[in-house]
DNA sequence: AATAAATTTTAGACAAATCTAAATTTATTC
DNA sequence: GAATAAATTTAGATTTGTCTAAAATTTATT
């Protein structure tokens, strides 16, 4: 099924504010999208008749099933072109939004699964948002970051935040991968760097900012 | 100032369509862009009040300047989306189109500026075609075409006489491309086929009808 | 519980881009 | 050069997405 631009900027907007599994309010998604409540309710009725939510006069609406798979198809899309326009084109993390809400309604499947293979399948866009994959699946953050390991716990590497290619080149210089064991050895207070001691012998200092960006799988 | 993305369809095509400084006709706009020549009618209205083109009742009418200017703006983003497709995503050269139809109207100078340094500011997108440079300059190519080539005479494919989808998937198959090398072995007068060796090993007949269609830099 | 306030929906209008059918202008042919 | 054909424009409608203002409904407050 395909959608306009601005039906996929109204089903997003309606993701977003369903935190759980709440209704969101016509005023709520006016006031997000910058739009009128009226235009609102019209919309409201053209997504119910698509079957993408559910929706009462005067109760309130949230998404279904199908609204949700399709939210986090717009959602995996604009993290992606949120990745490129950084880690590629090297643009600040704060100046890709814009860009990115309008590359999120280019339509084609083939291009977003070949941009998630050239960016190496991030688990996580440049501001730390985690990016569904093709089949909408989010990596939930059950995974912790190392950031928020404490001294003497331990793990193993199971993911990067953002396989930005400055990451990669400091991991490959010293030798860390996926499946690398760890255990946190110190905690320096100052600027929250870490003694990390890997697979057992080699001990390293990690900066806060790298720790960020290394997901661990606890033991 | 900023365009629509039905109003940049049309510029385009306007383009396409006045090879040197002629005039060019309502139909044939509507053929090109698969719409009716009432639709060209309106449009040219709003065009030519903002002062794109030129425009006077059952007379014809041509981009000016400005709207030169714009077509090139346009053209300039749909070679520089092609190429990072074909390039960095490895699409298949002949399943581009579409796609670039549709990232040529994402509006950000300095997206497009970025994309060209990242793809090492090229010359020709994937058909060959030049690619206007950020002041909207090209970089035009003396060619020859393959079946004005002699024998023994080597180049580079640089260019497609006409990229019809039919044309690209015979190129596709014979992994024939741009930048690809050869030299003509022999030309038979029966029919003016070409016996054609490829990057100094493959060996491959090439119809005259083909050859006509490949665009040569000699060497 | 009655009234006031806030929220939501409806009604009617508008701009963009398109269409079909009819009218107009230009081109062609006998 | 008049009749006919082709191309172009106009007139009137339609769809999408938006708006404002008014009406309907829900929620909050005396």
């Amino acid at each position: 099924m395909l959608f306009t631009a601005a039906e996929e900027n109204y089903i997003k907007s309606i993701f977003h504010l369903q935190e759980d599994g709440s209704l969101v309010s016509t005023n709520a998604v006016a006031a997000n999208l910058h739009t009128s409540a009226a235009s609102v309710t019209d919309m409201l009725k053209k997504l119910k008749s698509k079957k993408l939510v559910s929706y009462e006069k005067y109760k309130g609406f949230k998404l279904n099933t199908e609204g949700k798979k399709t939210a986090l198809i717009i959602i995996r899309k604009h993290r992606l072109w949120e990745s490129f326009l950084v880690n590629t084109l090297q643009f600040g993390w704060d100046e890709v939004h814009e860009i990115a809400d309008q590359l999120e309604h280019i339509q084609s499947k083939k291009l977003v699964d070949k941009l998630d293979e050239f960016l190496g399948y991030p688990k996580f866009d440049p501001h730390g948002d985690p990016i569904p994959d093709s089949n909408g699946k989010m990596h939930e953050q059950i995974q912790t970051s190392l950031a928020e390991l404490a001294i003497h716990e331990s793990g193993e590497i199971s993911a990067l935040g953002n396989p930005s290619s400055a990451l990669l080149e400091l991991l490959q210089h010293k030798q860390i991968q996926i499946g690398t064991n760890l255990i946190v050895e110190k905690i320096f207070s100052f600027d929250q760097s870490m003694e990390i001691k890997m697979n057992n012998e080699l001990l390293f200092t990690i900066s806060h900012e790298l720790a960020k960006n290394l997901f661990i799988k606890k033991r």
